[in-house]
DNA sequence: ATTGGCAGTCGAAGGGTTAGAGTGCCAAGA
DNA sequence: TCTTGGCACTCTAACCCTTCGACTGCCAAT
């Protein structure tokens, strides 16, 4: 059992720890708080939080530092997401409102969270399958090849090539073009596959062949859920913190080229009731990121549960000034695509 | 004046300093190539270039390594571009060969140039002045919301949202529409400005406000040269390197991200008869990257010089695989996109 | 429960030595 | 004039040893 005191103690061990860097010992745990008691009462709190594995020693004779498990305390307990600075959220509309599209938006937030937090920063690209199709647009490129671009009202683009031999003519083009837009305009993606499946029947035999071309390369490119992608940036911090990580930051580095395994790992996930998701250390051992955490949240464009957004950093992170830069900037990001 | 063996071991010392990383000594040169003299005389020979400054000692006795100077005469009279196995030859055809749109495309190829050549891979993308337009739409996505989407032949899409206060009706949007794609269809974007320039006198008194609007939109859309941004892959590469980087890797991954480094420092690049071009070292200290080399070249897509593409490392990189590569990528994407 | 005192432990830093690689130079040979 | 073997010299990397200092753990006293 831990006593109140311990847990105090443990808190300022974490908050010195990420601050310096260096093991935290009795001797300067007095000095630098107020705890009104001794260097050698100090100790025997830290052997109760060693004996609850949450501190441990690197060698026999140094200070103490955070076992993962003394993170995972940390935050689940102690750690108060303080409100940010004025400067902050001044910093963050300056950063956001201007933005135009939905890339432009994302790009900023990713760079804008990892300026706030001094860590990569990472933004998945909102689901699709509650938006709707605003418009379908259909343009030969040339002789054989073919544009697919589908609009939805989130302000999505998606856009596709794709071949037909022989080629297509403008009438029969701007025809399909008329009925794909009558009929899928104001649809839910996921209503889409289904009406496309009727198209063919309303299309003279010689020229069904091109309209279940077309028409399966729409359902594909409306089904290609964009959340399979997301922007990343900050990766010079990484290098920055480099001496953190007991190894190299190379398996880092490249699980974030990869995307495949930092999806999964968001995708795993599971939001405290704060709505804030965070990962410490070991907790990651299955994606062979044991030494890194990942903080992320979730944010909405125009209605659901959309996306995630987050950093992800050394396992000596400020914990508090993270969650609360997330949580700022989602609910800025949440708000600025709400408007659409 | 170095002789012509004094050249040929340049030639080695540089061919050995980067496959081990190791300072090359006279006696490691007559025991790894058969140069028919004794290690006594590679001395003078090495004493020779070290006269010229193509060759340094990191310390009195120790073996003997490049300087930029001598990387630089190596990659211009030394560097022969052995062509690809085919293996990776077969490589490339396989990763690109099924890409769709351009965006596909270039990820796909500054991937693909990260792996044959172990570094960090850039590619420009392509300038758009002489593409043509092939389409123009406008999509209202609420009440005071338009998006303005412009298709080029060459398959770039390119999207902004814009605000109207008070909104628009779907007729005028169609008639704005139909003008603007049969007067601005086939032209070249360079033309787009002087024909948009005229549109505000079609329209009404009333709705002349917006057509100014939606015009300006769309001028600023069509200069928005996309050749100010590049795709990147291979950081993680960097990492690997790093010993080979005097101060830190710090600089160039800030350099990276910040992407107007690289996109001046590509602008600055004179390509030699072959159509490559190398910068080497401190040949690229004004941009803070006095520690790495840039091999570049151009690629085209549809008619003209378009863009360019190449790698980023440190000096010490294999410049012959380099140059074979990049050259190889080029050209295979100059045929793929040109086929549009 | 808290405290001061004290012995004990361990890593980091400094100094000194050694082994080895490599050069530079020179005088002799082709 | 170029090449060669020999040899003295230089300098680093590695190793060992010692010292210094920070911290803990324990204990007896409060």
């Amino acid at each position: 059992m831990v006593s109140e005191r311990s847990l105090e103690v443990l808190r300022v061990i974490v908050q010195d720890y990420v601050a310096s860097r260096e093991p935290v010992g009795s001797k300067s745990i007095v000095e630098r708080h107020s705890f009104g008691v001794s260097a050698a009462t100090i100790r025997s709190d830290m052997a109760q939080l060693e004996e609850e594995e949450l501190i441990a020693a690197p060698h026999t004779s140094s200070g103490r530092v955070p076992t993962d498990k003394g993170y995972r305390v940390f935050v689940d307990q102690l750690a108060d997401m303080r409100p940010l600075t004025s400067a902050q959220r001044h910093a963050i509309e300056a950063f956001l409102g201007q933005s135009t599209d939905l890339d432009e938006v994302l790009v900023r937030t990713v760079r804008l969270l990892s300026q706030l937090t001094h860590q990569v920063a990472l933004v998945q690209y909102p689901s699709l399958n509650r938006s709707r199709i605003r418009h379908i647009e259909l343009v030969s490129l040339s002789e054989a090849r073919l544009m697919t671009v589908v609009i939805t009202d989130t302000g999505r683009v998606e856009q596709r090539v794709l071949e037909i031999a022989g080629g297509v003519d403008e009438a029969f083009l701007a025809e399909l073009r008329a009925k794909a837009n009558a009929a899928l305009g104001g649809r839910e993606l996921a209503e889409a596959a289904a009406i496309l499946a009727t198209f063919p029947d309303l299309f003279t035999a010689e020229q069904r062949d091109a309209v279940e071309k077309i028409s399966a390369r729409l359902v594909e490119q409306v089904a290609a859920n964009r959340q399979d992608r997301l922007v990343m940036a900050g990766a010079a911090n990484l290098v920055r913190t480099e001496e953190d990580f007991q190894g190299s930051i190379l398996p880092v580095l490249e699980a974030i080229e990869e995307q495949v395994t930092l999806l999964k790992l968001f995708g795993e996930m599971q939001p405290d009731q704060h709505g804030m998701s965070v990962r410490i250390g070991s907790e990651n051992a299955s994606f062979g990121l044991g030494e890194t955490s990942v903080v992320a949240t979730g944010y909405t464009s125009s209605g659901g549960e959309l996306a995630r957004l987050g950093v992800l950093g050394p396992t000596r992170m400020d914990y508090s000034n993270n969650m609360a830069a997330i949580r700022a900037v989602a609910r800025y990001v949440t708000r600025h695509l709400g408007e659409a």
